[in-house]
DNA sequence: AGTTAAAAAATCGTTTTACGAAATGGACTA
DNA sequence: TAGTCCATTTCGTAAAACGATTTTTTAACT
């Protein structure tokens, strides 16, 4: 605690004061001058500090408006790096072995795990990327919450953490815009949904390998092209 | 780009900066004031993007001596918000429900993909734990090297970077002190190494599955105590 | 000449003051 | 009542000044 910046200890002791306070998602921190007072450092000291936890995703700023507790607590922007890498199209491939790795064992851990309200809320993400697909909209973000809500429903924290991140990285990083072929989507998802409600694990995990490795042949076509 | 503040902007400069004059490891940086004119912000602001890159381990400040090139580029400090969840016992145990699924993958890919200077180095690290054993020393962060190092040899980017996080997560937050039981480590890291060698991809990856499996139990038999 | 200690320089750390930019809320007007 | 505008609040940025720490230089001494 000793050779540390006095900024980060700044930072910490904020952190203790918002729990303390056990404030919660969306509420309003103290103003600037407020916290150089309270905090008893300077008003710059105070910017680095609420800084250095908004980089984690802990605190939310907004200008004119104030600081505010965030809604996805210690979540970084680029956690893995991959805005580093010069290799884009080898960086989506990665990602996506990775997924063919990781998403059927989930679906599997998902389909012994999930609660009642997991399978509500899944089937509602399930009904809203139909939807979009009707109405001929981007549904890769929705696409992210369904694979994210999945792995939420393994009931394992690393998972729930770790998938958004993964799957972010693909929706940026592709140049991938939505395929034309949406049938194939909704009928895995669809297929995926059902086995895990019915807590048949090994069908989701097969449904989801299917999924996966269907994207990955888009993909891998795309390639081609390019 | 329009709705970000400047020292976003200009940590975004900088990045480029340094990406144009191909600056390496440990290369020391302009001073604050130098950056200060050459990006033509404040000094204030040259901080608030320094800081921003620091805090993605892409700079080391050092007061008094400068600002530095680091060498983990891009890797954070605690990328999956480990250090906010409360149930620290249930996330040692999510960590190597995880490693249980991605490792053994791991091994296989990396039997497949593996360098000879791969080869190389892991045998020197598995040499290094051994010795270590022999000595009675804490092995472990040369244990998260190992394992570190296999999924590196995969060649794919996303799983180098990935499983160090997991088994950082794993060797802060397990109360466990370096097993009693090294010949099973000794053993099983010799023939996950030995298959890897020999390009044996289904036996690297049943080797590392049995010494996950081991060391899942001896954190199970651990908590039984407490 | 070599060693060591003090001084100087370089650099980041922190505070303070001042003003700009954006968001909010309330008063005023149609 | 609805919409517009303005004052207030709050964060964003700049600049100057001094403190703290590290590195380098200088100087003194053996």
């Amino acid at each position: 605690m000793k050779n540390k910046t006095l900024a980060e200890k700044a930072a910490q002791e904020l952190l203790k004061f918002i729990q303390d306070k056990n404030m919660v998602e969306g509420e309003k921190l103290p103003n600037e001058y407020e916290l150089s007072n309270q905090l008893g450092v300077g008003r710059n000291t105070v910017r680095e500090a609420v800084r250095i936890l908004a980089s984690r995703n802990i605190l939310k700023i907004k200008q004119g408006a104030g600081t505010f507790i965030s809604d996805k607590p210690g979540m970084v922007e680029d956690p893995l790096g991959f805005l580093f890498m010069e290799d884009r199209r080898k960086l989506v491939s990665d990602l996506m072995q990775v997924r063919l790795i990781v998403e059927p064992a989930i679906a599997a851990l998902a389909a012994q795990n999930a609660t009642e309200e997991d399978h509500r809320q899944l089937t509602r993400i399930c009904q809203e990327i139909e939807n979009l697909i009707f109405e001929g909209k981007d549904f890769s973000e929705k696409d992210r919450a369904f694979h994210s809500k999945l792995a939420e429903s393994t009931q394992n924290l690393v998972m729930k953490n770790l998938i958004p991140v993964i799957c972010q990285g693909v929706r940026v990083f592709s140049t991938t815009v939505s395929a034309q072929e949406y049938k194939q989507t909704i009928e895995t998802h669809r297929k995926i949904l059902q086995a895990v409600k019915e807590r048949r694990g090994v069908d989701a995990e097969q449904a989801m390998s299917y999924h996966l490795l269907y994207n990955i042949q888009r993909f891998q076509k795309e390639e081609d092209l390019t």
